[in-house]
DNA sequence: GGTTTTCTTGACAACGCTGTCACGAGACAC
DNA sequence: GTGTCTCGTGACAGCGTTGTCAAGAAAACC
């Protein structure tokens, strides 16, 4: 019955200098204790032990304690692949995107780690070219090759019609972030572009601008149009009408803000502010700005959307939306880790945040009292 | 022959309200072709196939063609579990940081990711806090429960003793990226920062600058020796004294470097350069020479380290050093996928690149000729 | 007290693949 | 023609878990 002899898992703890490494090839893994090994040393049943460790219910508290004690002692983890083989869960959620800013997939990554690490889930992550014409079998064949139990979409990924039937066809669940087409097609989590947008804009007109410029946002992406609505709800609540000429078409880039701050600067009547579909595009307005000589804010406000780090890191500092994007990441993973819940295509609005930072101040007609 | 009768993939798409669904779990996953689908498509043994599958020899080339066609033709992709379980490798490559740069994880993961792609090996991000105690015993269970086949450490995890013991523990291979400790402990990828330093310097003096501040890095991170390293070479091959007054230590953020700025600038005899040791505090110092007017690069000729995203979109654009850092990622990652090679703990040096934007201009003592 | 129900436990067969070994068929030597 | 190699192939046993099912023990019922 032992063996249990020679079996003691030759951690390397014991570094007392003899350090008897196996000599073959330079090394030879050590092997992590089993479930086998767990069951052994608890006098039960493997069986019991999954049991255990899975948190089932019907195990006795006497040996579930039994179980915990041995686990601890091993240090035994259990084998990912080995449970995603024989079960049905994989603990593994993979983080799909095609997007050129690092900080809003960095953030991403956090919101959805954090919920990983919390329920023992590893977190992949699998970047795709939106434009190949390969995406969405590529992403159909990543999901059966990894059989993840959870596949967060971004934009502009989720708005993939393709890829989202394949994923269907694969029988694989997934959870879209910001999503602008189809939105009872699955679950997701978003924020309020519009109301974000319209806030913003709200307060611009509130530091008493009237000649308010907009700088669109790729047109691939579903929510530029939204922050547009929102701007133009905005004005048109105000009893402002907004003039189509303020309003140029930007593709989110540095360089496309510098051209649309170009074509909004250069006017005779320029506006007092501009308000950019992003922060980067407002980033490339204010060196516009600074080129001409125009101080801000004295001499024209300037808000962006996103807030990125780097709005932070200019003088003066740009006013912008925050988007809780870690939170959404998050708030996703929650939702793949934790199963379908009640409601089937779940919609969880999350809250933004209006930034107000030195680039906006008050314009022509601000109520000085 | 057969069998695509019922096999018909259950769809949650005909919501009629018979949804003739599977009573148990929701969302029955369609099945994905295994091994033995290919295998009697084929008409060969599933080991025929899993060698191909392998590129292993001794397989015909009329077989090979038979197996790849029934492969291709029923979509097959090798589950990654299984292959881990059964086989030596994992297919899994692990990146862990503990790094505040978005910028520098991002541009990390395109450089592992895109050799991943490559080799049909997936990347699992784990972030860790350096500071936690049981950091390495957490690392070493996830190399455990993982098994990865490799790992890819990024600094300040490179030089935590303690974990590379656990990994060392674990048997997992790893590769760390710019570590500044026991340099011959593993394979690593790593860039000159001395020479970069020297190099940005030696630009400066070049420019006519004689009288150059200099931010040092964080204390805790080992390329702020070689950083400030390379700027003492330099300012003494240049025949130079390098004033201790002119050379302040940063946290490596933009807080610190405006701190750093405040301390160079309000001095009677200001540095007419100043050459931070990343690209954050570098702005900070830009933000200062801002706010006291200091027109940049006429009054001041400031440099950063890092190439962050942001040096391009600050006015003017920063003059920084460039570092290969997807290029590390992917080097690494490439090691770790095509096993260990004749030289056992390879050092790869990469090349750096001197970014020279609008940041830098002509000092007091240009030669202008 | 006998029967039914509930709880606790374990045997055993997958999961989809790779590693090992063995076997038959040619190729080559003598 | 016999013996020895090499090549191409397949049987089969795991890898470390979970799911299914059955069985014994304890609790609850009438």
């Amino acid at each position: 019955m032992e063996e249990s002899g020679g079996d003691a898992l030759d951690r390397t703890e014991d570094k007392t200098g003899t350090a008897v490494q196996k000599p073959g090839r330079g090394g030879a893994r050590a092997r992590p204790a089993t479930i086998v090994d767990v069951a052994r040393t608890a006098n039960v049943s493997i069986k019991t032990v999954s049991r255990v460790l899975n948190r089932e219910p019907n195990v006795s508290a006497a040996t579930r304690e039994l179980v915990q004690a041995a686990a601890l002692a091993l240090h035994y983890t259990p084998n990912v692949s080995a449970r995603s083989l024989a079960g049905a869960r994989s603990y593994l959620i993979a983080l799909l995107y095609d997007n050129p800013s690092a900080a809003y997939i960095a953030d991403l990554q956090v919101g959805a780690l954090s919920e990983c690490r919390r329920g023992g889930y590893h977190l992949i992550v699998e970047p795709f070219d939106f434009s190949r014409p390969d995406l969405a079998e590529s992403v159909g064949d990543m999901a059966a090759k990894l059989r993840t139990d959870g596949v967060i979409l971004t934009p502009p990924l989720c708005d993939h019609p393709g890829l989202l039937d394949a994923l269907d066809a694969a029988g694989a669940r997934y959870i879209r972030i910001s999503p602008n087409t189809e939105p009872d097609r699955s679950a997701l989590v978003m924020m309020d572009e519009r109301a974000a947008a319209k806030e913003m804009t709200l307060h611009l007109i509130g530091l008493g601008h009237r000649r308010i410029g907009f700088v669109k946002g790729h047109p691939d992406h579903g929510s530029s149009y939204l922050r547009l609505e929102g701007f133009i709800a905005a004005m048109e609540e105000a009893g402002l009408d907004p003039n189509p000429d303020l309003i140029v078409e930007g593709r989110n880039s540095f360089l496309s803000g510098v051209e649309a701050g170009v074509a909004l600067l250069e006017r005779q009547d320029r506006p007092t502010a501009i308000f950019a579909s992003n922060d980067d595009m407002a980033l490339g307005v204010m060196s516009v700005a600074n080129r001409l000589s125009i101080a801000l804010p004295q001499g024209l406000s300037v808000a962006g959307f996103d807030d990125t780090p780097t709005a932070r890191v200019v003088w003066p500092q740009l006013t912008t939306v925050r988007q809780p994007v870690a939170e959404m990441a998050a708030t996703a993973a929650a939702l793949l880790i934790n199963g379908p819940t009640a409601e089937e295509n779940e919609h969880r609005v999350l809250n933004f945040e209006i930034v107000v930072r030195g680039s906006t101040g008050p314009g022509p007609f601000m109520n000085k009292a």
